[in-house]
DNA sequence: GATAATATGTAACATTCGCTACATAATATC
DNA sequence: GATATTATGTAGCGAATGTTACATATTATC
C-alpha cells in the first residue's frame, strides 16, 4: 500500500492533468476561450489530440475545469472582502481595487477570465462563465441586502458593471494606477450612497 | 446630364451597397463581428460572395464602412452632451444616462457596437474599433480638461469603464432601468467629484 | 452591332475548426 | 506469459471559415 492511490490498469499518462489545467488555464486567460484552439492546448502539452480527448472529453468540458480552478486560485476570494464587521460601503470599496489589482496584475492575462469569458462566441463557454458570475452577483447583493435591503440591486449592478468596466480596460492595457484612481471613485460613490452605519 | 450622377459602364448592381452596409452593422450589432460570417451577410442580403467581394473587398472592409455608419447614424452623438455652456459633471453624467438609454433601445442589438468589437477575436475589426474609442475617450477628455485639467485622465477612465461596462451588461440583458441606475449613481460620483462651478 | 466594362451565378479553393477511427504501446492483474 | 485495460501516435474526418476562378449576363459607348 502506498500513499499514493494505486495506479489504475492501463498504460500510464505522460502529463498531468492537474498541470494541464493550469496550462490551459493560462492559455484561455491570455487570449480567450474563442482564440484559443485544442491545437494550441495540445501543443502547450506537448500531446496529442486523442491524448486531449481522452483525458477531458472536449475543449467545453475542459473549459469547466478551468473555469472551476479560476475560482480557486485566480478569483476574487469575496467572503474575505464581504465581512460583516466591516461597513458595506467599505468592503464594496475594498473589492473594487482589489479587482483592479488582479486584472493588472498579470499583463500577459489581463482582466478577469470569468468576465471576458461571458462575452465569447461560443455558447457553452459564455453560458458556463456566466453561472459563475451570477453566483458572485448573489454574494455581493446578499452582503448588501443584509444591510440595505433596499440598495442591494441597485448597488449590486454598479459593482458588477464596474468590474466588468475594469476587466476590460485592463485587457486594453490600461495600467494598474488607472484602473485603481477609477476603481477608487466607484468606490467613493458607494459610500456616498451608504447612510453612515 | 440627369440629376443622378451617370451610371458607369457595366452590368448595373441588384443591390443597394448602401442599404447593404445598414444591413451588415444591423448583423454585427446584434450578433458581433466573429459570430458573422459572410456567408451570414450574403444571404441577408440576397446576393453571391463574387457580389459581395466586388463591392465590398473583404469583410474587414466592409467593418470599417458599419464602423463609419455606426459613428453617424447609431453612436452617441457626443457634441451634444459635452456643451461648455454646462457644468462638466452634468454633461458627464447625462452622457451615461445617454448611454444607458442607447444601449438597451434595440433589445435585438443591444450594447455599443465599437465597445463591444474592441474585445472580438479578429484583431483588425478589435484595432477599427479601437480607433473609434480612442477618438471618443479623447473628446471626453478635451472637454473635462478644459475647466479641469488635473481631473481629466482621471474622469475620463471613469467615464469610459462605466460606459463599457453599461454596454456589457446591456449585452448581458440587463433592463434599461437597472443600466440606468448605475448610470445615476456613476454621475453622482463625477458631481461629487468635481467642485461646484 | 461590335467593343469595353462591370456585375452575376456556379462552383470551388485552401485553411482552420473541433473531434475521432484505428492500430499500437505500456501497464496491472491473474 | 496471457489477458484486460488504458494511453499514445498517425492520420484524417466533416463542417465551417474567408475568399476566388471562371464563364456568362447586362449595360454604356462607339
Amino acid at each position: 500500500m502506498t500513499t499514493k492511490k494505486s495506479r489504475p490498469a492501463g498504460r500510464p499518462r505522460r502529463f498531468d492533468p492537474e498541470k494541464a489545467v493550469a496550462i490551459a488555464q493560462k492559455l484561455f486567460h491570455e487570449r480567450g476561450y474563442d482564440a484559443v484552439g485544442v491545437a494550441d492546448i495540445t501543443r502547450a502539452l506537448g500531446i496529442n489530440p486523442p491524448s486531449f480527448y481522452a483525458a477531458f472529453g472536449s475543449k467545453a468540458q475542459l473549459y469547466d475545469r478551468v473555469l472551476d480552478r479560476y475560482a480557486c486560485t485566480g478569483a476574487i476570494p469575496l467572503q474575505d472582502f464581504l465581512r460583516t464587521d466591516r461597513p458595506v460601503a467599505e468592503g464594496l470599496a475594498a473589492l473594487l481595487e482589489e479587482a483592479a489589482r488582479r486584472y493588472a496584475a498579470d499583463a500577459n492575462a489581463p482582466g478577469c477570465l470569468v468576465l471576458e469569458s461571458t462575452r465569447c462566441t461560443d455558447q457553452g463557454a459564455r453560458e458556463a462563465a456566466g453561472e459563475f458570475q451570477i453566483t458572485a452577483e448573489e454574494a455581493i447583493r446578499a452582503f448588501i441586502a443584509d444591510r440595505y435591503p433596499d440598495e442591494a440591486e441597485r448597488l449590486t449592478d454598479f459593482v458588477s458593471t464596474t468590474m466588468t468596466g475594469l476587466s476590460a480596460k485592463a485587457r486594453s492595457g490600461q495600467s494598474l494606477d488607472r484602473l485603481l484612481a477609477t476603481a477608487r471613485l466607484a468606490g467613493d460613490a458607494l459610500r456616498k450612497a451608504l447612510p453612515e452605519e
